[in-house]
DNA sequence: TAGTGATTGTGTTCACATTCACAAGCTACA
DNA sequence: TGTAGCTTGTGAATGTGAACACAATCACTA
């Protein structure tokens, strides 16, 4: 029982994504292989936790080598149904949407942002990173046009609930919102809330707890 | 063995900031006492998962009725140590770190950004949200005069780990990241990455596996 | 072809987190 | 005061992922 049969775990679904960009630089570098020791020091896990993860995909590597680098990304991307560029689409160009549009790593890094929407005459008409910014009246009617697979909502958070029954209604089943409120989804959506806060604050009490343990640092 | 003398599970630090929100919303509601049903209806986890996380923080409900709002706020701060604003500072006033010092919800939950830096001339002096752009060159002295706890990086990616070494050297222990790579850091600093390609690959990669699961929702 | 050194793949063990179930304890009210 | 109806707090069971150790397997060399 191995090749990708059974189920694989969350934690193993992120990290053979960040494995992706290390692999890469790799790649790049000219390796053709690379062991489970190498790559979990680029990535600071344990080695058996990266045998692991790709055993859930696999018997992708060669005992005594290492792994095919070019073998690898192509099964992790596979694992990940990672093949084709996925579509996505913005609503709300504020400064986040922008930040957003303007950011030239997405498209390397398989992700497409097929259009932009916002309510605001203002911005309707504008031009941002590859797209124009269309009237968020549409919404509906060119998500399903351009069969966009995942939308970004960066809009004010007393919007975001309408925003997202809409993207919802539209068929889209993958939001990421940068309001960190809670959206009522159907189901079959799956919503990520980007909560910058959150992340603040995990990392300023794990710093605090960790402060007692300062201790008998003397020069010795 | 009861108020939090023990350690507190990560997951539920996590959660416990999360009833944050909720629970504000609450008290201006004019509710005096929630229900661990009712919270957990708001933020969508089991109940019995609220009851626990109350639990590491020492008892603070009353059987019968519920919990004290304004008291389980208070104690929730407390235990995250929370009570004083946090103190931030922002490197790099491109497009992420302007919708940063532009954001003012991060003002009313109790983080205060106290300072920003850039390298390039034309930034420096400009007044972005509440505080004036500063020349990078002074990163370190004034990290250290104006006591900042957490610095977020938002610089492009080539001068991430050169800033994270010096935010590092000048004694800030907590980094919010937003280049994806890993930043090499003492053991004292803790570092966490924003990474929305992550996010999108999984929330893309969920859609997709749930996809086969859409049997037999014929008229019934 | 046999021996050596290196690395993978995985069964097992361990640690942590979630869920369940229920006794303990509170309020309200007659 | 006693009873009924909730809701909390928590021990025990269950589920899930991480760490470990080691046999299986490969390339290389003489
Ligand atoms: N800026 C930050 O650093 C930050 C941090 C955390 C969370 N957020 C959240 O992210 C969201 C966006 O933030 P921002 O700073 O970009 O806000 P913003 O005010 O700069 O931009 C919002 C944009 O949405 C547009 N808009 C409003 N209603 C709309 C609708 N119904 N349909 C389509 N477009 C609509 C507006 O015209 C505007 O262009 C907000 O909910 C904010 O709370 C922002
Ligand atoms: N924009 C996005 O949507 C997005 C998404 C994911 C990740 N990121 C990452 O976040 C980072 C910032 O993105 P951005 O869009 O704001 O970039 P940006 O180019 O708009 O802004 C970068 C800013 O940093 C300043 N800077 C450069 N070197 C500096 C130094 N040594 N010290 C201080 N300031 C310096 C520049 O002058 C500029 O103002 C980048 O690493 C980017 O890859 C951005």
């Amino acid at each position: 029982m191995s090749v990708g049969s059974g189920h694989i775990p969350n934690e193993t679904i992120d990290r053979l994504f960040s494995y992706l960009r290390p692999l890469m630089c790799v790649l790049n570098r000219g390796s053709v292989t690379v062991s489970s020791r190498e790559l979990a020091e680029i990535c600071t896990v344990n080695p058996s936790v990266v045998r692991k993860d790709f055993s859930y995909i696999g018997s992708l590597g060669t005992r005594g080598v290492g792994y095919n680098v070019r073998e690898l990304i192509e099964s992790i991307r596979r694992a990940l149904k990672f093949d084709n560029d996925i579509r996505i689409a913005v609503v709300g160009v504020g400064n986040i949407g922008r930040a957003l549009l303007e950011h030239p790593r997405f498209g390397f890094e398989g992700f497409k942002i097929v259009a932009a929407f916002d309510s605001s005459p203002e911005k309707v008409g504008q031009t941002v990173g590859q797209v124009t910014v269309e009237d968020a009246a549409d919404l509906e009617k060119r998500l399903q046009s351009e069969a966009v697979q995942l939308v970004i909502v960066a809009v004010p958070e007393i919007c975001a609930p309408d925003v997202a029954r809409r993207v919802g209604d539209a068929g889209v089943n993958s939001v990421l919102s940068f309001t960190p409120c809670g959206l009522a989804m159907p189901d079959n959506v799956n919503v990520t809330s980007v909560d910058l806060s959150l992340e603040m604050a995990r990392l300023v009490y794990h710093s605090c707890s960790q402060e007692g343990l300062r201790i008998g640092d003397g020069a010795a």
